[in-house]
DNA sequence: GAGCACAATATTGTATACAAAACGTGATGC
DNA sequence: GCATCACGTTTTGTATACAATATTGTGCTC
């Protein structure tokens, strides 16, 4: 098992576009409430959301272009299961540009940014706290995303931000320890150098923190997490 | 004027689908055929292509999202006009990713790779030989594109795709010299040094061909190119 | 009973119809 | 003469209907 699937629309008083659905679904794809190679299914997703499959379809398409889901002809929208080796390109990407933007964070950083990064340290401490594994997996990749909006370079900001996004793949792909999340000290201490202007220790924070995630990796087996048979007898 | 803003779908027996329609305008913005700013009405593109608007939609939407084109709501699509700023990060961007893949692609490229990239660049000269602007500008960017893929990167060469199509409109909006491309001897150079697998020299040589680049934009202007009046007076 | 052909079903792809919002035009009032 | 408002037109947003493709189930043949 692993843990709920559903997905559930929060009861605001508007009927939702492509962009709030596509922002739920993608929540949930980082909170782990939706597993890699899900299918998701038109029909169930405008009945869940209340609205027709064309706002579906334009969320699905959204979400497929940042990889999030696969899109296959005729043959529906699943959610994305990253290679061993798309994996790792990911965190090698990451570790090209988050040293980077870290330094440059660390220079740039005013009075509201820290606050906001502390405030996010904050609510992470209190979702690890009330044992909201998702939740904490989700603030933990928004924190670097944070980090590299306040570096001001919003085209790579971008990119930092999906290859976040299919960081939660890959997590729920191949992470090996259990223990999970003990990085809430090297986000501190991260935050920490940026409070201090210290770009070159937030980068070196950076760096080894994005190593000691790689590390966290077994990118050698093939995964095979609640997919279909065929996949795995294939 | 800006030469023919005409949009021609090419004569295939299969009714076009999303994926083509969004290739086709993206190749006709990147040959500066589509200038910035030009309005991208659903119905117009649905009688040239001879499909509904919900194909045309989801080709709009699908060029948003690498933001070649801007799509306001209740208000329609435009490509794309990125500010000074956006065009500054971009080439920022560009010179952190793309010094890299020149690297990586000149230790890891095997013999057709360097067919290719010959060939690519006999196919420019003719371009160039034949004053076709567009299609020269079109493969000028091409060349980067595929020197990024063969670094291996394919996450890393994705990012470098949607630069380079965003960098053709930077052109269009801030290129400085009507001189132009002369930059097929940096071109030539480059390949060379990937031919000979020397990394290091293709890295530098990368380098100095986007500084070189970022120093023919003249990005203090803001530009008014091709635009309806009321963006100028309002 | 295994394998295959074919029909029934379900799901996605595309076109169209309808609703809502923005735009242009012209009349009206000051 | 100018601003403003109201109406009609145009264009986009959403829902639904229809077509095409894949999947599943059934029965036939060997």
């Amino acid at each position: 098992m692993y843990g709920p699937r559903t997905i559930e629309r929060t009861h605001n008083s508007k009927p939702p576009n492509g962009e709030l659905v596509s922002a739920d679904l993608s929540r949930a794809i980082h909170e782990h409430r939706l597993a890699p190679g899900t299918k998701l299914g038109e029909d169930e997703l405008a009945d869940i959301y209340g609205v027709s499959r064309t706002i579906i379809r334009t969320a699905l398409q959204r979400l497929a272009h940042g990889q999030l889901v696969e899109i296959h002809r005729n043959r529906g929208a699943f959610v994305a299961k990253p290679t061993p080796k798309e994996a790792l390109e990911i965190f090698e990407a990451r570790e090209l540009l988050e040293p980077r933007t870290a330094h440059s964070a660390a220079l740039r950083a005013t009075a509201e940014d820290i606050t906001a990064l502390n405030a996010h340290i904050t609510k992470e401490h209190e979702a690890v706290a009330s044992n909201d594994r998702g939740l904490a997996l989700y603030l933990s990749g928004q924190l670097h995303v944070q980090i590299a909006k306040i570096a001001g370079q919003s085209t790579i900001a971008d990119f930092v931000e999906t290859l976040i996004s299919r960081s939660s793949l890959i997590v729920a792909l191949y992470w090996k320890r259990e223990s999970a999340l003990c990085e809430s000290h090297a986000h501190h201490s991260l935050v920490s150098a940026i409070e201090a202007n210290d770009a070159t220790l937030a980068e070196e924070l950076m760096v080894s923190h994005l190593v000691d995630l790689h590390s966290a990796l077994d990118l050698r087996d093939v995964p095979e997490v609640a997919t279909s048979l065929k996949d795995i007898l294939g």
